[in-house]
DNA sequence: AGTTGCACCTGGCTGC
DNA sequence: TGCAGCCAGGTGCAAC
């Protein structure tokens, strides 16, 4: 499911409900999720206070008062939910509940519960003095929605690069938290072809192009409206407490293949990339 | 070094 | 109604 917006969104009630609660007890209903899940997981949490909770990129991450850090992943499918002590939310039934793989009782009374019907997502703990250098974190880019991102960060991220728009979008190394729905969106709402060469937002002289502040712009933008709409709800996404974002009535172009395009009257294309479905409009996207 | 293709899973939708 | 086939928001790794 989940890109920055929607783990932003999640992150956002995980905080609400767990900072400053302490992990009373942790059940882990299964080995693995994608990846085995740490030694002794379960016992390694219980017992914890949750200090902080954090995003970077696609991740969640929780500061513990211990020594180690908690990072998880949504993966394709994954989402928490949050319930209120013997206050069950109607509707989570059985049919949800067989995914359900962890759950934390907190302190407060309040359980949160990982539910993933597809596994791709993973769960591990990190010493809190390795986290800057582990494999997950060390390579990962720059966040689109902080300070150092702007037209001329992005045109001398992608200097020199041959590979497209699209693919050097998705490329976390360089943007942490873009993905397929969001990237679609920003480059329709520059006007840009995500077929382009990446390395088009450069002038000859290496300062950033008028398309670089533009694509910045619109990706800002674009993630901006997502998170006040709490994320976009295709399959799998749900707030905490069970709501459905929104945005995915905001879509322009994505998942609009045949449609006339909003902005200009073309005809939205579907195509593929780097194995992933790109829409744009061929009239506006240039 | 940079890119592509595939694999990891389940479930929902489409079309026969 | 049933079932086969295709598609899905992500990422890591093997192969070119």
């Amino acid at each position: 499911m989940p890109e920055l917006p929607e783990v932003e969104t999640v992150r956002r009630g995980l905080e609400a409900a767990m900072v400053g609660a302490q992990l009373a007890a942790v059940e882990q209903r299964r080995p693995d999720l994608r990846f085995p899940f740490p030694e002794r997981f379960a016992e390694r949490l219980t017992g914890q206070r949750v200090e902080a909770l954090r995003r970077r990129a696609k991740y969640l991450i929780a500061d513990l008062d211990g020594t180690d850090v908690l990072v998880m992943h949504l993966g394709m499918s994954g989402s928490f939910r949050i319930e209120q002590a013997r206050a069950p939310i109607l509707g989570a039934g059985a049919k949800n509940s067989l995914h359900d793989h962890v759950t934390f009782d907190l302190s407060t009374g309040a359980r949160v519960v990982y539910n993933d019907p597809r596994r791709f997502g993973f769960m591990q703990l990190i010493p809190r003095s390795e986290f800057a250098a582990h494999p997950l974190f060390n390579k990962i880019g720059i966040e689109p929605l902080g300070d150092e991102f702007d037209g001329a960060a992005l045109a001398r991220l992608f200097a020199g690069k041959t590979t497209s728009l699209k693919a050097a979008l998705l490329d976390q190394t360089l943007i942490a938290g873009l993905g397929n729905i969001y990237v679609c969106e920003a480059l329709h709402r520059a006007g840009l072809s995500p077929r382009r060469v990446a390395a088009c937002l450069a002038c000859n002289d290496g300062t950033p192009s008028a398309r670089a502040t533009r694509l910045a712009r619109a990706i800002r933008e674009v993630l901006n409206e997502a998170v006040a709409a709490g994320g976009s709800s295709l399959r799998d996404h749900r707030k905490t407490d069970g709501a459905l974002g929104y945005f995915q009535h905001s879509f322009r172009i994505y998942s609009r293949a045949g449609e006339p395009c909003a902005r200009c009257g073309g005809l939205v294309r579907r195509i593929t990339q780097a194995g992933r479905a790109t829409f744009y409009c061929g009239g506006c996207q240039r």
